[in-house]
DNA sequence: CGCTCTGTTGAAGAGGCTCAATATGGGTGG
DNA sequence: CCACCCATATTGAGCCTCTTCAACAGAGCG
């Protein structure tokens, strides 16, 4: 697979195949691959690709053809959708651990979504062929990402229903709640996106993004610091925002 | 199908396990296990339950310890949410060889959704031990359900964006395409479920339902028949809207 | 045959969007 | 390291879509 003769104009984007012994950087660390034998992760990397982007590269659009898994290694990306009227949702941001490019691989031979770099990032892909056969091989990883999906599938329904039932102000109050909760330090917590994307992801605009934050400052639940920031005073009170 | 020998006290909801031979209810006819040689649907049919359930019952509801598979072998399945704030949404209709059940089988213990049969149903129920030990000893199988996942992950963030990006009026006009698409007998087809759960499917309510449909309808595009029948006139004026 | 749930229609009000003007800040190049 | 610049964020005002509440009509089911 990798060959050792690899020249940079060899390389889209950098991209490059692993050798054996540079195999750290993402089979090892994703939760649908790391209960495997060492040797068995040795065998799924070795037909693994590492592919780097720029900072706002897109590593696929919707149309786009693509029978590849990819699973971020590195850095952070964004995937959002463009309605059929030309306005874009934030679906959800990749983090190191992180895959994508599912549809494609298993139901429909093209995306429906985009996937941008948030960052400079470096993804690892698996194509389609080789992951079929190491999910006959090793049945246990099929396991693993039916656990991911159903998750996944949890995630994406309870964010409907919250769009459709509860009001702005509401969601923002769950989102931030939620944040809190996976990622607080201490009583703060550093927003993981814009908050155009912030508003984008919760289906409302950046202006009552910006309104209903300053409303939630004033009524003494939370402080807004530099560097998305924000701080949490009273999460019971938001709770019953 | 009931064992000959069946008593109805012994059947919960005319609860009864199979018997070989009576194979044809269930498992042939759902694509994640239809593919399979006739003895190992038999095998598979052998550990599952066939349960009914009466117009209105529930099957299962949020918070429920479950540890099974359920496939529609007859009948008609409402899944719905309950939101914080206690208004329902609900997130897909089954038929006879859909599935459900995923979440509480792959990730959780508990639901978050409930299930209610719309009409008369019987259902079939695999435990999860046994389906786990399927899925690895006929690892194809959960080629299948992965496909099926990512269908329906699919469809989820493509309602969500629809939701969030879209007014009422074309989120109405494209369900109404998509059902002449799937469900056209001629140029009609047979709303799948009352205006109000269309209405809790769309995020929206039963009058805006109403309002819409009447505005559709003064501009030609269609026209309401009895027993929930609509007549599209005109697919192309519709989707412009 | 009546009762209850679903659907329809009207009127009023609210929540959030749009548009526009201005402010801010972090990234970049000099 | 500083100044500039452009995207992001903020704030205000007006408006529009949709929800809400209420009253009534109709349909399906026991």
């Amino acid at each position: 697979m990798p060959s050792k003769e690899m020249h940079v104009h060899e390389c889209n984007h950098h991209e490059c195949n692993y050798t054996s012994g540079t195999r750290n950087s993402c089979v090892s660390l994703v939760p649908i691959f790391n209960h495997l034998e060492e040797t068995q992760m040795d065998e799924i990397m070795a037909t693994a690709r590492s592919v780097s982007y720029k900072k706002g590269e897109i590593i696929y659009r919707a149309g786009d053809k693509s029978d590849s898994l990819y699973i971020v290694s590195k850095g952070k990306i964004r995937i959002y959708r463009l309605s059929d009227s030309g306005k874009e949702q934030l679906v959800r941001i990749l983090i190191p651990g992180d895959f994508t490019g599912e549809y494609a691989l298993f139901s429909k031979a093209t995306h429906e979504s985009y996937a941008e770099a948030m960052v400079d990032t470096t993804v690892c892909m698996i194509k389609q062929a080789d992951l079929h056969e190491f999910l006959l091989k090793y049945p246990s990883i099929s396991l693993k990402i039916l656990t991911e999906f159903s998750t996944r599938l949890e995630q994406s329904e309870r964010q409907t229903t919250r769009v459709v039932t509860e009001k702005v102000e509401t969601r923002l109050a769950m989102f931030l709640a939620e944040e809190m909760d996976r990622e607080a330090q201490g009583n703060e917590f550093v927003l993981p996106m814009s908050k155009k994307d912030l508003a984008s992801y919760l289906g409302t605009t950046p202006e009552t993004i910006s309104r209903k934050l300053s409303e939630f400052e004033d009524q003494g639940y939370i402080k807004q610091k530099p560097r998305k920031r924000i701080e949490v005073l009273d999460l019971d009170g938001l709770l019953l925002v």
